[in-house]
DNA sequence: CGGTATTTGATATGATCTATAACAATTATT
DNA sequence: AATAATTGTTATAGATCATATCAAATACCG
């Protein structure tokens, strides 16, 4: 109903199909990962979506790590400060809610943002027991690099890989399951 | 390069703009998650994979925790019984690495899993260092149920919510993803 | 053959992430 | 004014993830 574009095939096998990763030359090569010589069989493993859609975040979130490393940003960390230039003037639970973290855990969090002066906390007026976030402009600026990170090497990767109009399914398809699963 | 947005779909963008703060409104519906009434702009967090990623893999695994609930199965454990079902005779080794799980880690799930008779570990006649691992038939026997639960309630309701075609090209995206990123 | 290196399962341990209860200060409700 | 609810916080427990190390067994190699 909501998703249905009907032309979301045409995946991208024609990118990097086999990478000249001839099968095993049964010499002693720790290739496979299996230590033996024969890869296991995935079986019914391979149409588990949740199998695919976790090691797929896995390999998504190092990537991330590795393109942003300059940084020392997490992706949590990243979505944070995102959500903070957005949303200047709200308060730790309305952020920590948003985002899926829960209050206590977001303290930390926001220590190690705030010990690194990329955001403060402003106790508001209005409601003096919370806290107002705030991007500092450290916090400005290191957001800047980051997006260009991320676009330059992160995203502009997934979309070499799977090709922009894919890329668009996946993440629409993969908004639908957060939202209405 | 340069992840250049042209064809992006760029879902709800259009719908509230500026938002004139004054959208209170509100009696007291805790609807939007954020205690306030108004709901927070995710801004480039929406374009972000990694993020909605994430949040669907969370979605995804909770709702395989609830399917399968009645046989007290995680998705990691459920993944063990199939692949030593599908690959009878290997060691934890094999078993651990093709999964992404550290072998220390591996010892701990293991012994899980044979204490409750689903699994047993055979000292091998060829190499006695290493643990043939088996399904017992209790093991099958979950195994088989376990199956028919996620295909009934789980993989059903993915389907339900995307279609088939959909469904399979975001398996497949996934699943390059997971390989070749 | 004998000595060394490697592998396997296991233990210990630490880091990180996630989840819950409880508390003081403040605000809302009645 | 009395009670309830909210906010940030602390403490804590569990789960997940990662590394070093060990004894036993095997592989390797001169």
């Amino acid at each position: 109903m909501t998703v249905s574009k009907t032309a979301v095939v045409d995946p991208a096998k024609e990118t990097a199909k086999e990478t000249a990763k001839v099968t095993r030359a049964a010499r002693k090569e720790p290739d496979e990962g299996t230590a033996d010589g024969v890869a296991l069989q995935l079986g019914e493993l391979s149409e588990l979506l949740g199998y695919s859609l976790k090691r797929a975040q896995l390999k998504v979130f190092e990537d991330f790590l590795r393109c942003v490393a300059p940084l020392q940003l997490t992706p949590a960390q990243f979505s944070v400060l995102l959500l903070l230039d957005k949303n200047p003037g709200r308060n730790q639970t309305e952020i920590a809610n948003t985002l899926g973290i829960l209050r206590p855990n977001f303290v930390a969090m926001l220590d190690g943002l705030e010990s690194r002066d990329l955001c403060t906390r402003i106790r508001s007026t209005n409601d003096r027991r919370s806290h107002i976030l705030m991007l500092t402009d450290k916090g400005r600026a290191v957001l800047a690099r980051a997006k260009k990170l991320v676009a330059a090497k992160h995203e502009a990767r997934l979309n070499e890989l799977l090709g922009p109009a894919n890329r668009a399914a996946l993440l629409e398809m993969l908004a639908t399951i957060a939202k209405e699963f």
